[in-house]
DNA sequence: ATTCCAAGAATGACATGTCATTCCGCTTTG
DNA sequence: CAAAGCGGAATGACATGTCATTCTTGGAAT
């Protein structure tokens, strides 16, 4: 198996993967050129068609691994953990932490995923974005279940609000310093157990 | 001024910034060809230049008149003017309902809103979606001062937070029938108002 | 250990196609 | 009959993807 070419290989094809990330993030899907990419990596651009079928396949390479990323942190809770609002709030709270820590260790993937994912794949981004929701769909199921969330919460639609809420959450922090991220965190996750109701 | 001419070039303006609009939502902004804006009027595409500058100049105004389009209804509503919840409850409800409707009655619209506009100026579009939160603030100011919304607030984020799902919601509505879009506005409007706590 | 050799990796010139934009002859209008 | 408007062929820039050719590499033979 792990013959040295082949490694050397595998090895490759992750430069070019993240050169490609890179260059997406930099200068846009369309605006970039697998010339572009492969002049990032000195490599002639005839040796990126060894690797990639064509740009399509490398723009859905490129796709797959930041949602994977995203979906890493986003799903690293367990759905029917909590047994009360605290625990599900300290669980969203780190969910929202590992989501800001990511836009800052990875800000080049987060900025892809807001930026340009839409013009890679449309449909793609959207069934993502409807997989992330059915996790939290669980969350609040298992609230509800337990009586520590409304029971008349519409399960499906205020999950899909929840997701909005958290990607809108990583694009804030892109923009911001960290300061003003933990800030949004905060009345994020204020906004999503209080409300906005004064009581 | 309105000389029968310049009526008629005005005229002419407008049936290609729609044009232009149908086939960036249908096809994507780069996959447009000004021939095609041309093709789908009947006119050469040499005329189109006699309009617009570029392809970029058409985008911006493509943009700018979407954004005036939502701005219409996003900011239709007196800030001010709520002296209780539900009154404000009520503004929301229109707020959002008008929205819904607008993703009836111009979904090409707001299709390119929230697909291409990424990919014509996106630095434009955050300054938007800024002025709609900015906007959104003044409510939540109004509420916290008259008593009737929570008096911790953070405002700006909180704002920016729910500018961000009121937005998911008419992209919901445009992949979804009318009484699945009237489900999304009311869980919206209670994750808002009433958070997801148990009471 | 050194030389040799085949497999396959890398390269970049090139064919091809696509557009945005320009240009110029023709038509309509005033 | 000028002038303005129009159409669409022509142009040039540029990106993708192919392929004949040139390296590299790592094992086999001596």
């Amino acid at each position: 198996m792990g013959t040295r070419a082949q490694e050397r290989a595998a090895l490759r094809r992750e430069e070019i993967l993240e050169a490609a990330e890179r260059a997406f993030a930099r200068n846009g899907f369309h605006a970039t050129g697998i010339a572009d990419i492969a002049a990032d990596l000195g490599i002639g651009h005839g040796t990126f068609y060894r690797y990639f079928k064509n740009k399509h396949d490398i723009a859905i390479s490129v796709a797959e691994r930041v949602f994977s990323k995203l979906a890493e942190v986003a799903m690293s809770e367990d759905p029917t953990q909590a047994n009360t609002v605290d625990e599900y709030r300290a669980q969203t709270e780190r969910i929202l932490g590992g989501m800001l820590a990511l836009s800052r260790s990875h800000p080049v993937a987060v900025r892809l995923f807001h930026e340009q994912l839409v013009s890679i794949d449309v449909e793609r981004l959207s069934t993502i974005l409807e997989t992330y929701a059915a996790f939290t769909a669980l969350f609040l199921q298992n609230g509800i279940d337990k009586g520590f969330l409304r029971a008349n919460i519409d399960v499906q639609p205020t999950s899909e609000a929840l997701v909005a809420l958290i990607f809108e959450g990583t694009r804030r922090a892109l923009r911001t310093d960290d300061d003003e991220a933990r800030r949004w965190a905060t009345a994020g996750v204020r906004l999503m157990f209080d409300g906005v109701t004064a009581r």
